[in-house]
DNA sequence: CAATAGATCATCT
DNA sequence: GATGATCTATTGC
């Protein structure tokens, strides 16, 4: 993807995202569930507070990664979107492992199915070995890279509630990839 | 299968 | 000092 793609509102963004493919290195999984954050409106959002030396990439140019550490032992990644100057990002929240599974395995030792191997914002990092160092590192030029499917099949759209939030906790920014 | 607790730390109040 | 864009193991049906 140039960055072009992610120079929008991130729930168009967000919609983009699915059915698209997630590289880092040798792993690499199908996109099917994000979450669009918004900018100085969306309390939820990082960004909501204004600029702080961990969200500041949000605020900086489309087309990068914002990936923070939560819980004391999880990292999450985002998708910067929105032109620079203006906050709003896509978290992804689950991929489908492709390309590179022996590999995610070994990185999630304790996980045994493969549906479980990156079905979570803290899985899917760990699986593709993503963190903090990676933080405001290019979509476009790698490491981490976002490509489309020659041929992408059809799918719908599923639209729900954010989960795991307790501000704005209703309003319908989560998207599935179904069937 | 559903509900609950524990792990563990950067960031903000 | 509390909280959080979570995951896993464990307990109880």
């Amino acid at each position: 993807m140039t960055q072009d793609f992610y120079s929008h509102p991130a729930t168009d963004v967000a919609r983009a995202c699915l059915g698209k493919i997630l590289v880092h290195g040798k792993t690499a999984g199908r996109i099917v569930e994000v979450e669009a954050y918004l900018g100085v409106d969306d309390m939820a959002a990082h960004s909501y507070r204004g600029v702080t030396p961990r969200n500041k990439v949000i605020f900086g140019p489309p087309g990068h990664a914002y990936v923070y550490f939560i819980y004391g032992m999880h990292e999450c990644l985002n998708f910067v979107c929105e032109p620079e100057g203006q906050a709003g990002c896509v978290l992804i929240r689950a991929i489908e492992p492709l390309t590179g599974i022996e590999t995610m395995f070994k990185r999630r030792a304790k996980t045994k199915r493969v549906r479980d191997l990156a079905s979570g914002p803290g899985k899917l990092t760990q699986a593709l070995a993503i963190t903090r160092k990676l933080n405001g590192s290019s979509l476009v030029d790698g490491p981490i890279t976002v490509r489309r499917l020659f041929d992408e099949p059809a799918f719908k759209i599923d639209v729900t509630p954010r989960i795991g939030i307790t501000k704005c906790a209703d309003w319908p920014l989560r998207f599935v990839l179904v069937k």
